[in-house]
DNA sequence: GCCTGCATGTAAACGGTTACATGATTCG
DNA sequence: CGAATCATGTAACCGTTTACATGCAGGC
């Protein structure tokens, strides 16, 4: 959230936006988290707000006009800044991600004859829509956002995918052949 | 649980260690979990339980001759497998895996300069190291397991895994090279 | 006798999602 | 006017982890 509000001041709403339209491939927050975590940020003072719920005083700038109103936008403040470089400075956990498809897959001769065959085509589609999406995301970032400069590290993480998803179908290549030919014989004719 | 009990019959503590031994690269349950879901499977009757916590009459068999006791072993009932194949026959659903490192590197410009030079070296001894893992699983599998009729899919899955941490090794590269030139350097000197 | 590993379990806390409630604004 | 979208929030629920409690068995 801190990094989020980095990029630029914003409300809630802002911020589930920004989730799901930059980090969705690989970080995801919900409404649910958002407000409470917003309020809480604030009784430390990592952030401020401005606008609608801006309880405070002192919160209103001399010509600003009410804008919009009824949203309440937070920026960080430079005690969150700290914060938020220090969390960058730790490193990162590699916790195990649960990969439902993997499971299945596991133990998929207790399936049918062809589910296995099924999980896989499953997946290939879903790596090349998110192969596309990609594209779109890289297109644009090496576009109207080629200034910004966190862009070379946005380009970073999306190559990430891009990589992971490209192995990911030279995966399902593989899977798919040794599924078709000795994997799911010994079950029913041969 | 259901999956693993087809494996072989287990107790519960087996039962962690199979997670962990086996599919731990992606997936993972905790005792938290394994024990209060083993009781639930039993009052629905998709497994059975023999030897200590066996309370319901006409478990132990003819010339059983009270084994190790202490435990409680369970295995599958046809009723459970039924339940598991309808499980394996339904599509798997592709959910977002939080990727803490991605978030890091993502926010990288705001952290110290070298932060995400750091992280990527983290991340690459780590990838390397499950490499060599999946190595020492692959021979296993194709040497003592090779005859278990289910092995032809757990190598499956472990050539998922073999195939992201190549490509993430080869990500690691890219990101290397981007964030020793263009990368960190519009913070400090140049 | 003690340490390690086997073995079973539970309670509290945590993190997160879902669903709902509410209402303002904008645009066709 | 009505629909979509903007916007804020909360309560209930669920899945999961962590920590703890307990005790037996086997080997040194």
């Amino acid at each position: 959230m801190l990094g989020a509000l980095t990029v630029a001041p914003m409300s809630g709403y802002d911020l589930k936006r920004f989730f799901e339209e930059s980090v969705s491939f690989f970080w995801a927050e919900s409404y649910g988290q958002i407000y409470p975590i917003l309020k809480q940020l604030r009784s430390e003072g990592l952030v401020t707000a401005t606008g609608a719920g801006a309880a405070a005083r002192g919160t209103r700038g001399a010509g600003q006009a009410a804008p919009s109103q009824r949203r309440t936008v937070y920026s960080i403040t430079p005690g969150g800044r700290r914060v938020l470089a220090a969390w960058l400075g730790e490193p990162a956990e590699h916790q195990v991600g649960r990969i439902e498809v993997l499971l299945k897959l596991f133990f998929a001769r207790q399936g049918e004859p062809g589910g296995a065959a099924g999980l896989i085509d499953d997946f290939r589609a879903h790596h090349e829509a998110r192969l596309t999406t990609y594209a779109a995301t890289e297109a644009r970032l090496r576009g109207e956002h080629a200034d910004r400069p966190d862009a070379p590290y946005w380009l970073l993480a999306l190559s990430y995918g891009q990589h992971v998803s490209r192995a990911l179908l030279a995966w399902c290549d593989e899977a798919d052949a040794r599924v078709r030919t000795a994997g799911e014989r010994p079950r029913a004719d041969a």
